[in-house]
DNA sequence: AGATAAGTTGAGGGATGCCTCAAGTTCTTG
DNA sequence: CAAGAACTTGAGGCATCCCTCAACTTATCT
């Protein structure tokens, strides 16, 4: 099935693995489009082995995104492991955010329409669904409000990555106080008429 | 006073007409670091005339910005016009984001640390100030929560405008839904402690 | 050790965007 | 209608980042 992925000559390996690393710290706290040479030139290689290893910043992505998502689909479980649905569902984002706050490319890779592989995308459609349950449970439970939703999850995390990015340098733990601030909205007894003008809920389903 | 404003020769006038009108356009639909080439090209000129004109983009910015923050202006008096302090919060903020939501320009703006002429971020402080009046008279009528500041004011604007951002050219009323939200967190009766780790007000004063 | 396949290198070509300035054009004024 | 001042032009230099490829180096295998 999968093509035998050929042994690599020793130092290619070393090259690879040195470029992985180097790329997961760049990544980390500069974003995901940090520029390649800054990442070759801190792996100790030149751009070319970069381009010979990783033909695009994609494949590059590929590599090192997974680690990441493996540390988000942690906290995803936690989050269902909490006998309470409110606290689990608080335990999820403030987990989740909390990666982000500590991983830029992370912030990066959730937020903005980025191409990824395809086996990429899958893990994240995964955990996008395992999300869903979290969201599903709370609401069930008639402790998250009712008309809350899947897009607005997305559109949650597009604000509070816009918060964590600002404040990163200087006040890194203000996400968590507008978070607080958000979710005191989200209890289903803090439920009032939305704003007219808001869209219904199934009109920005992603 | 101020420096006798030398007439300018009829042509250049023109051309300097045409500059801004392209330049609040462009501005409006394409964010605050739109090639100032697409500006010139637009206005029918050569980018040696726009940086004749206009030195450095920061100079084009001192002569747009006024006219929109003109408009914000008057957002924030409608708010304060308004009887009810809280209604008058809700507008201040439904305005502004309005506003936001018709010019990516503004939105940039008012949230990225732009460098702007010191005339113009007079007129910003102007601005906060009165918004902080806004603010002020919420929380004393007991509306608002009373742990809300102007810097979580600054975060939400931050937050507000990735939504914005994310969404104008899908589902461009997103933020109102999104708003709704964390409005209902932010009335005194849905105030809850904060999470744990969230900084107090006084640490993120601007 | 020598042959060969595998891997590395970095200069260089392409884009885009910033900004300048010498040469050309156009308005204004006497 | 000159002539000089005011203004415009766009090619070109700079910088950043992208990506490629021919020449070189190195690991591996016998």
């Amino acid at each position: 099935m999968a093509a035998a992925p050929k042994p690599l000559r020793s130092d290619a390996a070393r090259n690879r693995d040195k470029l992985l690393v180097a790329a997961t710290e760049i990544f980390a706290d500069r974003g995901l489009d940090a520029p390649l040479e800054h990442i070759a030139r801190r792996a100790g290689v030149s751009i070319g082995t970069l381009y010979n290893h990783f033909p695009t910043r994609e494949a590059l992505l590929a590599a090192v995104l997974p680690d990441q998502l493996a540390a988000l689909e942690r906290v995803t479980e936690a989050a269902l492991a909490d006998p309470d649905p409110w606290d689990g569902f608080v335990t999820f984002l403030e987990g989740l955010f909390a990666l982000q706050s500590r991983d830029h490319g992370l912030n990066d890779a959730l937020t903005r329409g980025f191409t990824l592989a395809t086996d990429v995308l899958e893990v994240c459609k995964q955990g996008f669904l395992d999300a869903e349950r979290i969201v599903v449970r709370a609401k069930e439970a008639g402790r998250l409000r009712a008309d809350f939703g899947m897009p607005d999850l997305v559109t949650l995390i597009w604000a509070m990555s816009r918060v964590i990015r600002e404040s990163m340098d200087t006040a890194p733990d203000t996400w968590r106080r507008c978070l607080s601030f958000f979710l005191d909205g989200l209890r289903a007894e803090a439920a009032h008429p939305l704003l007219p003008g808001a869209p219904t809920q199934t009109d920005n389903r992603p």
